[in-house]
DNA sequence: TGGGTCTTGGACAGCGCTATCCTATCGACT
DNA sequence: AGTCGATAGGATAGCGCTGTCCAAGACCCA
């Protein structure tokens, strides 16, 4: 033999280097080729049903589990969807973000979260990252998006629902979105506060982000509409909302304008803030002064006076958003392109 | 000629047909093999500077951005690194994810957030899930797990660092973990009411996960130590906190044990909740019971008294976690393997 | 000056899948 | 019977990287 040095024994030529369970093993042990494991078991195209029974019998005995990335390289698509939310520490964008992670994950679906903080930058920066993952699906907080933003959404044919928001003319052909109007939420609320016999009624806003802005848009339009409003009644704070900050900007609007009868704020945080300020200070809430706030955050019911809010459906705009997204990842066109889930005003003692 | 049929031509010959810039279009560019490409841009062995310089240039010139699910397939390993929280409705593991999530991303990191809903087989089943992604580490929640999870991190590989708990034996060769001593902090509480002359000190526990449980030992132990634990004094009960939850045990205690002077709640939620409940019925706190708390949750500063409680280093455990888990991916050793980042007591107005 | 080590670049073979093309078989209709 | 189309399976070529092996040159010391 010519041959006198040993070959290099493959000791386990049948197994991989990596020790994985691949397709290619399956295909063999069912004595099939690996093109009908792989329709076999994506229920791609059309197989015996026979086969199809056997293939995954045999993948199941061998403990076979599709490699993601492998997947994702041949086929240009993963099963990641990239979820864009302003800040993980307001507690309604962490209800969105759980109910959406939930449906997504019982269709098979991982989510890669990003947090913008809303800042424009952080979000197109973001977008780009998650990008690479080549999603093959993106929920993303909100209508307003910087231009380089909206151009790598538009360009990417990566399917998108947007959360939270509606666009003002319900006619246009507007992207895909779930939510409600902030708007008419903002103005509805500042109705009951006049149906109640208020007058005076302040709007106190932090963080001053789109959807606050259109809550405020909301107050001055119902106040104009009585005839009511000034423009001294607004009280605007572009640090993020919290109890601290809400207890600051009630005491300021009850030092500045200690005739008010009633004051919106923009976010329970900030109104539980001021119910709690109100407390300290011996303010009777709400006969000396009515206070309400905006999504029913947890503990608002707890308040002493229980607080009255708008619910929001944060949790149904989740799952909401995450079935559309569902159905225009396969590719089908949901039966509307905006869902409108509304809001209820929710009347409790502080009004 | 005999091949008179004219060949497929391919219009685009020097672009792939996904149209992605590729490792290989950065070598031909920069006249050199795509090993070197690849080593350059990776730091990976030794590349002579200039030649990094030019590949770098180039690479930037042509907005070349390397594909991970192909690195993940060729390398075996992925930049993603999962993170198990039990809940997103508990701001504690919200501030740990963002804090974790907020380090990792800062050196390139994806994270994959899995909720388990503190399910030993959901935890399971998610930890399985991840790990189709080869994550290039773990972070997860506490040090108790279900064999088959435990086997799954052992067998992995995959670097784990686990978040809030200490084991109880420091000595033990015991996994890498950053936390504090849930049972020390039970016990501090404890005697801090013990030194504010309280006697009869309720402890009121929900959820009942173990670091709950570990709070539980820490007040027994040291109401032991003082000769005053009675067993009628632990209230507990299975169900999520809330502030809600918290008002419905406080009215229970208060009603059942008129005569405690002290409750000491395993976590601030229902804490506050007590705090709301106290001040409806007209309970003086804390002449008349004094009430603490845990974890120092938003909002607690704001209560009316404000609320004594347990400062604890979320924030920096998450960050501390995931820098020593970006150690080990680099595959140095960490300093220490335990990390005790302690906790502060927080003497408000409610003790 | 000769052999050894160290350094640096390239060639090449996959990683585990999917998509595309091709072939064989079957039935139906002219 | 012959042609056509539809159906179901296989062969093959990548997807875009990395890891391993190899070779050429630089460097060093005796």
């Amino acid at each position: 033999m010519p041959n006198d040095i040993l070959p290099i024994t493959k000791t386990t030529k049948s197994h991989r280097a990596t020790g994985r369970v691949t397709l290619t093993d399956v295909a063999q042990a069912a004595g099939v080729s690996p093109s009908t494991v792989s329709r076999a078991l994506r229920g791609e195209r059309a197989v015996d049903p026979a086969l199809i029974e056997r293939v995954q019998a045999v993948s199941a005995k061998l403990g076979y589990v599709p490699d993601p990335a492998a997947r994702a390289l041949a086929s240009q698509r993963s099963n990641h969807v990239a979820i864009l939310i302003p800040l993980l520490s307001n507690n309604l964008f962490v209800d969105l973000l759980d109910a959406a992670q939930k449906t997504l994950r019982a269709s098979g679906y991982q989510t890669l979260m990003g947090v913008t903080h809303y800042d424009a930058s952080e979000e197109e920066q973001l977008l780009r990252e998650q990008f690479l993952h080549r999603p093959a699906g993106l929920l993303v907080t909100g209508l307003d998006h910087n231009a380089v933003t909206q151009k790598l959404m538009d360009s990417s044919s990566v399917p998108c629902v947007h959360l939270m928001d509606l666009p003002a003319d319900p006619q246009a052909v507007a992207p895909y979105c779930v939510g409600f109007r902030q708007t008419d939420a903002g103005a509805a609320m500042t109705r009951h506060l006049l149906q109640t016999g208020r007058r005076r009624i302040a709007f106190a806003g932090a963080q001053l982000d789109p959807r606050v802005m259109q809550r405020l848009f909301g107050w001055r339009s119902a106040l104009q509409e009585a005839g009511l409003h000034e423009a001294t009644l607004e009280f605007l704070n572009p640090a993020p909302s919290s109890l601290a900050l809400g207890a600051v900007m009630f005491e300021q609007i009850m030092l500045q304008r200690p005739a008010v009868d009633a004051i919106f704020f923009c976010n329970d945080d900030l109104a539980q803030g001021a119910l709690m300020a109100a407390l300290r200070r011996g303010i009777a809430v709400p006969s000396q002064v009515a206070i309400a706030g905006f999504n029913d955050l947890t503990g608002s019911d707890q308040m002493l006076p229980p607080l009255t809010t708008v619910r929001t459906p944060r949790a149904q705009i989740g799952v909401a958003a995450a079935q559309m997204l569902l159905s225009l990842m396969r590719g089908e066109e949901p039966e509307k392109a905006q869902i409108d889930l509304g809001f209820d005003i929710l009347q409790r003692q502080s009004t």
